[in-house]
RNA sequence: GCCGGCGUGGCUCAGUGGUAGAGCAGUGCACUCGUAAUGCACAGGUCAACGGUUCAAAUCCGUUCGCCGGCUCCA
């Protein structure tokens, strides 16, 4: 006898096995949206026999579960139709992931174009239509290898050999087999509501040294309207993208000759200046000291630090009198000849010192990408060096710093890594183990979630990472803290004790904003370019109605530009109408209109970018105005 | 670096073998204008670069560079 519970409804069987869906019928919980359950905890098909009872609950589509489920039936759907269409096609692996799926695909030669894609799409909706049914089999591994070599399914083949386990599944639908762990959805006819989006070439298993095969990737939804939400939001996506932002805001551009050097504009350095400001008196009041150090310095310095042995892939060299020098990847070999130019006491500790470091790093040339990927940038650096019983404190202070910045001011969410002894590093078990609970410690004592990233850290220590998220959900790492006990020693490094003998002080490499670069292309895609009137690149507009409002338009402007303001007036021959709407496609936050009426009342009519007419206020008013608008810098 | 795609005036894009097109932006002229585009005219491109096929190449082929989407790597 079986016997099933769900939410207080029983129910039981005299036979020894029973069908999934048969149980749920009897306790009526399917329906059209069910396309799977959970009995015990474990997904299964509706189809599934099983011999056992216990606790049963329906997966609807529209459970987050019930969705994966949706998608990863859905590639396989997918997969048949790329069957069907290029016969001899050798498939890899094809998850559900965040908002879809994808599947790797040997083609056989074949090579795709994205018109394919609704090809196949309409293969899929061709296989959907015939309502096949999609069953389960359960094969001894040493059954599966046999089934899978007679097919010639190489990749299939690789990933039976890897099943840490006796039996595997696999899964049909009309000719088409796959090897699957399952559960999909009963028949093909449950999928609807999907869309291929895009291909790509991805490495077999994701290593570089494989073939690489064809991965084409989509997306499935539980309803029309769900998919075409997503499909809008990949559209609205495109609209922040800050490579078009910064063209159309004017704040950078990139060249041919300069791949992966951006060149900044007017605009794009005010923001930046503003950033830059912001950051410097945050700094200050945390008890940094800024300096300054070399872009090249000579290879021998590199040797030392183990930049050499560990990052010369990713360096510039070059050459000074026949002696060879390198352009700094990082800024900390430079700092700590800054340290060593003075005997330091246990009294100066810890000592921070910041630098607004410029470092070049070699890039492959496919994963440029605007400004968040980059060849040259500008480091927001700093090393804190102190004693051992320094580090926790140090750590939890930069982490305040770090959800001031992020989240106080530009509202960012964020997520902490992290990130444990990497292969190929510098050290012993001793030192890493002991600096990686010094930064867990921080992490816990602050009550900070996080999660581990193993074997992630930087060659010469362990790292808390923050990732921010921005306004389509990517994640793009800024901040980071690295412990370091490795470049201490290598440059002998002291200060002097209490006990009046030499200690090695511990160092701590840090960044908030990450890289400036970056942190202003997430920047211009958080805000769709709408910056906060604080760092806009144009904070007002001055926009005489006609030729004669011009000269008040000047005397204003030399008024707010003497205060501080950025400000620009548009003494364009043109109508009204047409100066506010390229002041609002700019996205300046304030207009100001001055015509006849402002000219004789000597006051000023504000529009704000999304407020619209304020109406007419004097010049004081208006300066009130800007004083309640949120100013980290004042 | 690898896979696929793309590269036409400042920008967005049409043109797929027969001597280069549009809209916006720019310039000039007229209008002197009240809260998201005034009208007319003019100017602007050796079609990414180089090589090849052809009577003829933006268009077909090859190489290189750059960009886009991914993979790998990363701030």
């Amino acid at each position: 006898m079986l016997q099933f519970m769900s939410n207080g409804k029983n129910f039981s069987t005299e036979n020894n096995s029973i069908e999934i869906l048969e149980v749920l019928k009897a306790l009526s919980l399917d329906g059209k949206k069910i396309i799977a359950a959970k009995l015990n905890g474990q997904l299964l098909d509706l189809s599934r026999v099983v011999d056992f009872g216990g606790e049963i609950e329906p997966v609807s589509v529209e459970s987050d579960e019930g969705l994966e489920i949706l998608r990863h039936s859905t590639a396989h759907l997918m997969a048949q139709a790329v069957e069907n269409l290029y016969p001899g096609s050798k498939f890899g692996v094809g998850p559900a992931i965040k908002d879809g799926f994808y599947y790797d695909i040997d083609l056989n030669g074949a090579a795709l174009t994205e018109q394919d894609l609704s090809k196949i799409e309409a293969e899929m909706r061709k296989l959907a239509g015939k309502a096949e049914k999609i069953t389960r089999e359960d094969l001894s591994k040493a059954a599966a290898l046999e089934f899978f070599k007679a097919r010639g399914d190489e990749y299939k083949v690789e990933l039976v050999e890897a099943v840490d386990a006796d039996t595997v599944s696999i899964y049909r639908q009309g000719d088409y087999v796959d090897l699957c762990r399952g559960p999909h959805v009963p028949d093909t006819s449950k999928i609807h509501n999907f869309k291929l989006l895009s291909l790509a070439g991805a490495y077999w298993r994701g290593d570089e040294k494989n073939k690489m095969l064809t991965r084409i990737y989509g997306t499935a939804f539980a309803t029309p309207d769900e998919l075409k939400d997503y499909l809008k939001r990949l559209e609205e996506a495109k609209l922040r993208d800050h490579r078009k932002l910064g063209r159309e805001l004017d704040l950078f551009s990139l060249h041919e000759e300069g791949p992966g050097f951006p060149f900044f504009h007017p605009k794009g350095m005010a923001i930046m200046n503003t950033l830059i400001d912001f950051w410097r008196r945050e700094h200050i009041k945390r008890g940094y000291q800024e300096i300054r150090t070399p872009q090249i310095l000579d290879r021998e310095l590199w040797l030392k630090s183990g930049h050499w042995d560990h990052y010369r892939e990713n360096m510039y060299f070059t050459e000074i009198d026949e002696k060879p020098f390198a352009v700094k990847p990082m800024n900390c070999p430079g700092g700590i000849l800054v340290y060593k130019t003075q005997l330091h006491s246990y009294r100066d500790l810890p000592i921070r010192m910041t630098e607004l470091g410029v470092v070049h790093r070699h890039e492959r040339s496919g994963v440029l990408h605007g400004l968040m990927r980059v060849r040259c940038f500008t480091q927001d650096d700093a090393h804190i060096y102190c004693e051992p019983s320094q580090i926790r404190d140090e750590v939890m202070k930069i982490m305040e710093l770090d959800k001031y910045v992020y989240n106080d001011v530009f509202g960012f969410k964020y997520s902490v890594e992290l990130s444990t002894r990497p292969e190929n590093s510098m050290g012993s078990e001793e030192q890493w183990n002991a600096a990686e609970n010094a930064l867990k410690e921080a992490l816990e004592i602050s009550g900070t979630p996080y999660h581990i990233n193993a074997g992630d850290g930087a060659f010469y220590g362990p790292k808390i990472d923050f990732h921010l998220e921005d306004c389509i959900g990517r994640t793009w790492q800024c901040g980071t803290i690295q412990l370091d006990f490795q470049l201490p020693e290598r440059f002998d490094m002291s200060y002097i004790g209490e006990d009046g003998k030499e200690h090695r002080p511990v160092m701590l490499h840090r960044t908030i904003l990450g890289s400036l670069e970056r942190f202003l292309g997430i920047l211009i895609e958080h805000y769709a370019g709408a910056f906060p009137y604080w760092i806009a690149p144009v904070q007002i507009k001055i926009i005489p109605v006609a030729n004669e409002h011009v000269n008040y338009a000047k005397e204003l402007s030399d008024e707010f530009l003497k205060s501080g303001l950025r400000v620009e007036i548009d003494t364009r021959d043109e109508k009204l109408g047409r100066k506010i709407r390229d002041a609002q496609l700019q996205k300046i936050p304030y207009m100001i209109v001055l015509g006849d009426k402002e000219l004789a009342n000597k006051n000023i009519a504000v529009r704000e970018r999304s407020k619209g007419d304020l109406g007419s206020m004097s010049v004081d008013e208006f300066k009130n105005l800007l004083a309640q608008e949120f100013n980290p810098i004042h």
